[in-house]
DNA sequence: ACTATGAATGTAACCGGTTACATCACGAAT
DNA sequence: ATTCGTGATGTAACCGGTTACATTCATAGT
């Protein structure tokens, strides 16, 4: 049973040709006669030899393997993105390598350190900061073709995909404002570790102020330990003055706001509103469902994978591609309470 | 910028020495006095030489790498899992190559194959079913170690590493039954797909019938679009003989169930009692909180990573582990209605 | 003084593929 | 008859590491 795997010497000796014809005939490159042909493929099937992919990818000097680097799987918008990188991908006959990072620096430039040691041809990657990333360095200075995906686009030339996270932010605070809110506030995942809570955050306080409102109140949370209850508290110390809808930088944020909400005493929607971002599936069965924008994310993953494997393929270098987000009602956010 | 990388023949010429002295300072094997040693580590750092993993690979025909197999991400109970594997292969080396098989069986061995081909030295997966199961059939003729997760032990010899779902699911019917409740049911995700599925309902099954109760009505939906809402809504046309509890073989089922009960007009836990199993995240965060068995995902990655690197370092085989399972009390499961 | 021992290093084969180039046979064109 | 093109195949170098074995040299033992 445990037999060494066969080698294309193995097979070549055994249908009594040279390791260059079963290769070719393997590959689809180069002629062999149907006759040939025949003995060579008996040899492969009786000695069951699959190519070994590390053989292989030394000749090549390719591997047919893509690098994942995202911050969490603990967040269903990453675990959807890589569905979406996982289905495509396999669909192109390539292998992932996967790490995540934990929302630290250190971790990306390690883990993609790794990555290029085991020559991954491409790289698709969610960092926590686009601009002057030592990570993307790295990538550039390999010579690695790379794509980001959630990241903003940015100065630093590296293409992405992802949803216009400004203009969302907008439409949130405009979506609250026309439920009567004057008394807005958003809570957000860690700026540093996060450019696009920095976006999202930009576009609804742009979208407060710019209908005279008073800025709105923000709270910075951690991303792998966030605590929303410590947050909270002080704020709705005071319910007179504290806000009435509150714009949570991801659904995961959103979903522990409303418990802690509803521990303190106060009802969502009617004495405060909640609108998430991400559009993770279990949202719309919470009670109240979820009010959020949705992000495409599978098919950010699918896009992302498949610009860059175009590129692989010699096509076209991947560009930013900004998808449609749209916004999902739901019933945490309701009229202001009057 | 874009040099070729550096190969450890470069390495050696510049520092004035063969390329299997440059290797054993590498890799700390054989003896190299202080003084050559000097010379070669200047070189590696003047070249940026890292040495290529794939020519490594080839020559001493182990990767450092672990093949990941797991059905889906878009349950938070694998990607947890995940987080868990890729936690412990990060700290000691490895890197993971990652696929999801949608609960195909045709996708589990198209993977594995692929996962061979790439040389991975192990690996970590969760499968519909041990028994027979022709992908596990595929890595012991290749000899290639594996360890199971959430995948129950089995006559297969494979070593797994899960929780007591049958225990787990008689403790469920039994806390049913002590909140009064007599007409049970179950709401599982595919048998078919899942041999863990099998074994909760079987627990439950004779949690319930133990007690002398009737036999719980067991509703089965598929896992990748489980439509909640056909199987509940002629379920409870008649509220007179529909369960008043009901065991969901997940948590994504759960909250699925607790939606469209909510939409049908009832009320959970009044009219409805649910119960759910993984114990993600999230469920504590809902409204009502999800009742659930807790199953340790993290730390079932963690483990089970554990000790196939352990064997792969020479150490003891593999061997079944079954984690403690704890019952988290929830607001979705209540005194039975009178 | 002579050999045995061991440290430091180098040479070259090997891992399993790919592929440039050479070879050979055969029929067509001149 | 000679030349040429083309199809089919083989030879051997190469990708970038590792490592068994050989070699050299200095030192310790007798």
């Amino acid at each position: 049973m445990t037999e060494t795997t066969a080698t294309i010497r193995d097979v070549a000796s055994r249908a009594g040709v040279s390791v260059a014809t079963v290769s070719r005939l393997v590959n689809n490159t180069g002629k062999v006669s149907e006759e040939t042909a025949k003995f060579v493929r008996a040899a492969i099937r009786d000695l069951g030899f699959r190519p070994n992919a590390v053989g292989r990818s030394l000749s090549t000097s390719h591997t047919r393997s893509l690098g994942v680097v995202i911050p969490s799987l603990s967040n269903p918008v990453f675990a959807d993105a890589v569905a979406g990188i996982n289905a495509e991908a396999r669909a192109r006959g390539y292998t992932l390598m996967f790490t995540s990072t934990d929302y630290s620096p250190d971790d990306e430039v390690r883990t993609i350190g790794t990555l290029l040691d085991y020559r991954v041809d491409g790289v698709i990657l969610t960092i926590a900061d686009p601009m002057n990333n030592a990570a993307l360095e790295i990538l550039d200075s390999a010579g690695v073709p790379c794509i980001l995906i959630y990241n903003l686009p940015s100065a630093s030339e590296h293409p992405t995909v992802t949803v216009d996270n400004v203009a969302a932010g907008r439409e949130v605070a405009q979506t609250l404002i026309g439920l009567g809110h004057q008394r807005l506030g958003m809570v957000s995942g860690s700026f540093a570790a996060s450019d696009r809570a920095v976006a999202r955050c930009d576009g609804f306080v742009d979208g407060v102020v710019g209908r005279g409102l008073p800025a709105p109140l923000i709270l910075e949370v951690d991303f792998v330990d966030p605590n929303v209850e410590e947050a909270l508290v002080p704020i709705y110390a005071d319910r007179a003055t504290a806000p009435t809808a509150l714009f949570c930088s991801n659904d995961l944020l959103a979903i522990s706001v409303i418990g802690v909400l509803g521990r303190m005493g106060l009802d969502v929607p009617k004495d405060v509103s909640v609108i998430g971002f991400d559009g993770i599936a279990v949202g719309t069965h919470l009670h109240p469902t979820l009010a959020t924008v949705i992000q495409p994310s599978h098919e950010m993953g699918r896009v992302a994978t498949q610009q860059l494997l175009d590129r692989l393929a010699g096509k076209e270098s991947p560009i930013t591609k900004i998808l449609p987000h749209t916004y999902r009602p739901g019933e945490s956010a309701g009229p202001a309470p009057s």
